[in-house]
DNA sequence: AAGACGTGGCT
DNA sequence: TAGCCAAGTCT
């Protein structure tokens, strides 16, 4: 570790305080709290990666109950896996889930290694969800720098450049080590995250219920609001894309997206190539002949159908969809190295597909199922 | 070493 | 509402 002259953050006061307030006033009872399983920690780590509790609960319990141990999840198929997946984000996560639990099983027998810098070698898993996993599993001393303590350091130290940068964000790990308690590693870690969590939110903290208070610089200058500085903002491009949904006999056709890159490893619509530039959030109507060309790949196009555009904003860009509904008057026959798969329509809502695409799908084909009921 | 990578909730 | 934000990692 980087020593720096001079510089002295130990304050044994810190985890005590933090500790005891853990212990009153902390979260207990999360589904993957009051366990050593090495297993059922990691995968909360890993789905809790820039996703906030409430988002990850449902898919927690769904991913056990599919996967209930780690070879369970080693052996299966990547496409369950993805699938489970579906609707969570960020899935190179996913993939690197399954990566990491395959290697588990080959190199460790199953069983997750305790050292934070074993584990921090395994995909998927930084410095920060090692120091964590190692913590909860097996009580080892190691700092996390998540969302949380970033905010809480910020704001109790009064720490007034961006933590993204290099300096700040190397500064604030050398105070996480030293903050680091000799005993209760667990509360301690826990107790950080539940800080951050439950008071010191974003806006508008509890200060009035912070056992941090007397110690806050950013309470005591009234700059709460203002730290931890905000990223600076940059513009945000817009994208386009037209797609393909071409529905024949009860299936829809879809397309196996290239392992990296946005939606990567996910199933989505085919898109049509050359037409994804346009001034506003309109993209261009794609002209007849080169949606033919390019339904022609997959069947002689009967009719189709312009749908209304959908946009969707993600963190770096917001991307317009000019969809097509295309019936067709034959199937063509496709390879099955193509990447193409004609996927039944009541299967849409299990399918590893991005949350705006299976909106989009359920809207059109209907939930054939819930339709189908309602006709008895 | 900045930028890519999802989604849902909150203000 | 449009923008901001959340238990980061990888390249």
């Amino acid at each position: 570790m980087k020593v720096v002259a001079g510089e002295n953050f130990a304050d044994p006061s810190f985890s005590a305080d933090l500790i005891g307030w853990q212990k009153v006033h902390g979260r207990h009872v999360l589904p993957w709290q009051n366990t050593r399983d090495a297993y059922l920690i990691w995968l909360s780590e890993i789905m809790l990666q820039q996703t906030q509790v409430s988002a990850v609960l449902g898919y927690y319990a769904r991913f056990l109950e599919r996967f209930p141990t780690v070879r369970d999840l080693a052996c299966a198929p990547v496409e369950d896996v993805m699938a489970q997946w579906s609707g969570l984000g960020y899935y190179t996560r996913a993939r690197n889930l399954h990566k990491c639990a395959q290697r588990v099983v080959a190199e460790y027998d199953g069983v997750f290694p305790s050292d934070p810098l074993l584990l921090a070698e395994l995909p998927g898993i930084g410095r920060s969800t090692a120091a964590a996993i190692s913590a909860f599993s097996s009580g080892t001393r190691a700092a996390i720098m998540d969302g949380n303590v970033k905010r809480v350091f910020a704001r109790v130290f009064g720490i007034d450049t961006y933590p993204g940068e290099r300096k700040t964000e190397e500064m604030m790990w050398r105070r996480a080590e030293a903050l680091l308690p000799e005993l209760g590693i667990e509360s301690y870690t826990q107790g950080l995250m539940d800080m951050g969590a439950t008071l010191c939110t974003r806006s508008s903290p509890s200060c009035e219920r912070c056992p941090m208070q007397p110690r806050c610089v950013a309470f005591s200058t009234d700059r709460t609001k203002d730290l931890p500085v905000r990223k600076p903002k940059k513009a945000s491009p817009e994208k386009h894309a037209v797609m393909l949904a071409i529905i024949d006999g009860g299936q829809v056709l879809l397309e196996q997206r290239p392992p990296s890159g946005i939606w990567g490893g996910l199933l989505s619509l085919p898109e049509l190539d050359g037409h994804l530039l346009a001034e506003d959030d309109e993209v261009e109507a794609a002209d007849d002949d080169a949606l033919m060309l390019a339904v022609g790949k997959f069947g002689e196009m009967e009719s189709h159908e312009r749908l209304s555009t959908v946009t969707h904003v993600f963190t770096h860009y917001k991307l317009h969809i000019a969809p097509y509904r295309v019936t067709l008057a034959r199937r063509l026959a496709m390879a099955a190295e193509s990447g193409h798969v004609w996927y039944d329509a009541a299967k849409i809502a299990d399918a590893p597909l991005p949350a705006p695409i299976k909106k989009l799908l359920l809207e059109l084909v209907g939930d054939s199922k819930a339709a189908q009921q309602r006709m008895f």
